[in-house]
DNA sequence: AGGGGAAGCGAAAGCGGTTTCGCTGACCAA
DNA sequence: TTGGTCAGCGAAACCGCTTTCGCTTCCCCT
């Protein structure tokens, strides 16, 4: 019976203006006169009209949609960013187009191509983390490129990522706020960008309070089996131990394992932090939270990244999140 | 220089046929000679012709977008969805545009709106597991509606989600393929259709074996700490079991806590199984698997529900995936 | 009073395709 | 031959909106 969908020249006529001048008094560009403006507005109210978002990217050039390209998808890190990206483009009424695995595919040029026919309006890279660089894609598109949770090795791209140095730092910090003085470390590769800036600027936090390493940093895996190895480890070298920093949840879960199993208790003799925040990515609920942690922000990377994409221009070089200490019940 | 980028009346020109022709030759539809046909292809490709895929989706009136609706995307379940169907989606250059915390709102009629606004092609309602009903959209979208990891009210809705009945068969087939003979069980809520589900079908698998439950069914909650206070009760309470069946892996974590509290090895005395497979979700990695877990299927619902989305009349009605048991130490 | 500038609005072009419709010519039967 | 079909192709309309450009008015200054 009525007109099911109410278009802008539906919306001119009843006005009683012309098509261009409703275009632009809803759009409020141009030179348009407050009454009539008024007067359009007013009207499209009354019909209920809509914007045909189609038809108006199409018109403008843009797709209101952003590509993102990850080097996996199913990655848990990835999938918080992603989700958390999503949902702030949402907001905003952004799409967002996935090619998974397409960050180093050998042949990038097809989804760049592919991205390129959409008229996408930026790009967001998803990496797995601080522990290796991306290849920097930036100047193969000709809209904005941002990097969620990675780096790059060109400065002047625009990068959002995780703090390894203030990681470390807020790690020993909560440890010394906790009365532990004598601190180990047990972490993944000694190649590993991630596992080295945590383990130096843990050290540096640790000399500013006029201590050292109360046993050799063991570096070895991002691995739960790693953790209790080398936690085991670290007790029948050093027993006085008072606290561990682990590079991971995984690793101190599997340190704790270890450190119980050596009749300890957790956290009278000895303290536990992990980073990552795995409980949280887990439960998705405040309660029962057994392992402190650091929590490298990986949803505020994500909200981060969407909200800068859509700005006029973002400031190259890379902007850290902040890392958050969760206490729970192992310090 | 060279126009920088291709268009059709481009081929059109080239080729020395109409824009119409050309446009009818490369997508195969009307009548066209075989040779004209052919012509046309190989000078756009020749040009390197790329559809503007946004003037496309105008003229077509399809979006090439598809509306997801959650209830909360940051919680770990939805995510998986999320992101396996985005990356189903994105191999077939589907964007998809998420609303977040859409399903529920008080006001969905606005989303319905803009969605609608957008010229969504169908739209995917993710939900948060089979334990309480998602409200049924479709009847609001002139678009095809498909529900994931959740279950509707109206029988007639394209549902994919995972089989309860059957988590409850293959854990109890695992625990019994083992040698265990006196299971028990420790699961949530007794109002939690999840819940209720498995226990009532692993209740069944029992009994075709000739068994029922060492130990009355516990319900609680779906946490770690009430898994540790069942298991310990149910250990106290029947000392003989040998296998308890959790309902999720948390409690199963939980309930490992209290065995081994209890003096008991697993999975020498007591073998013990959960739900949701968290380690996968987490490591992203096969190795050190710790917890024996019934996989839900998570990922294969997401890309089932992005598959099933874009064919022409999916069959109404739910659709399960097979839940897959995970063999891993504790069994 | 006359001239110039700017505000306000509409006609029309354009975006890049798809699709309808009508025209031409070939082929076939009578 | 002549009339009727139908395959093959192009002209033109169309999708719904944005944007350029030019035409009126109106106002102000001299």
């Amino acid at each position: 019976m009525a007109k099911p969908v109410i278009t802008l020249s539906d919306v001119a006529a009843a006005a009683g203006v012309s098509l261009s001048t409703a275009s632009k008094a809803l759009n409020g560009t141009d030179r348009i006169s407050a009454a009539t403006r008024q007067h359009v507005r007013t009207t499209a109210d009354r019909l209920g009209f809509r914007h045909n978002a189609l038809a108006r990217s199409f018109a403008r050039g843009r797709s209101q949609t952003i590509g993102v390209l990850t080097h996996r998808a199913s990655n848990p890190f990835t999938r918080v960013v992603l989700a958390s990206a999503a949902t702030e483009l949402g907001a905003k009424e952004q799409a967002i187009l996935l090619y998974d695995a397409r960050i180093d595919d050998h042949d990038v040029t097809e989804s760049i191509l592919q991205l390129r026919a959409r008229r996408i309006d930026g790009v967001i890279v998803i990496g797995t983390g601080t522990s290796f660089p991306t290849p920097s894609l930036t100047s193969r598109f000709d809209v904005p490129v941002i990097y969620a949770f990675t780096y790059t090795e060109d400065p002047d791209d625009v990068t959002i990522t995780s703090d390894d140095d203030e990681i470390g730092r807020v790690a020993i910090r909560h440890l010394l706020s906790k009365g532990r003085r004598k601190i180990a470390h047990i972490t993944a590769e000694p190649h590993d960008n991630a596992a080295v800036r945590r383990a130096a600027s843990a050290k540096e936090m640790l000399a500013e309070a006029g201590l050292e390493w109360a046993a050799p940093v063991r570096f070895g895996r991002w691995r739960e089996d790693w953790g209790a190895e080398a936690a085991a480890a670290v007790l029948a070298e050093s027993p006085d131990v008072d606290a561990i920093f682990c590079g991971s949840d995984a690793i101190a879960r599997g340190a704790e394992r270890a450190v119980r199993a050596a009749g300890r208790d957790v956290p009278g003799d000895v303290s536990l932090i992990g980073v990552d925040n795995w409980e949280e990515l887990m439960h998705d609920q405040r309660d029962s939270r057994h392992l402190t942690t650091v929590d490298v922000g990986l949803e505020e990377i994500g909200r981060q990244v969407a909200a800068h994409l859509l700005e006029p221009d973002p400031k190259p070089g890379i902007q850290y999140v902040a890392p958050q200490v969760v206490t729970a019940e192992t310090t």
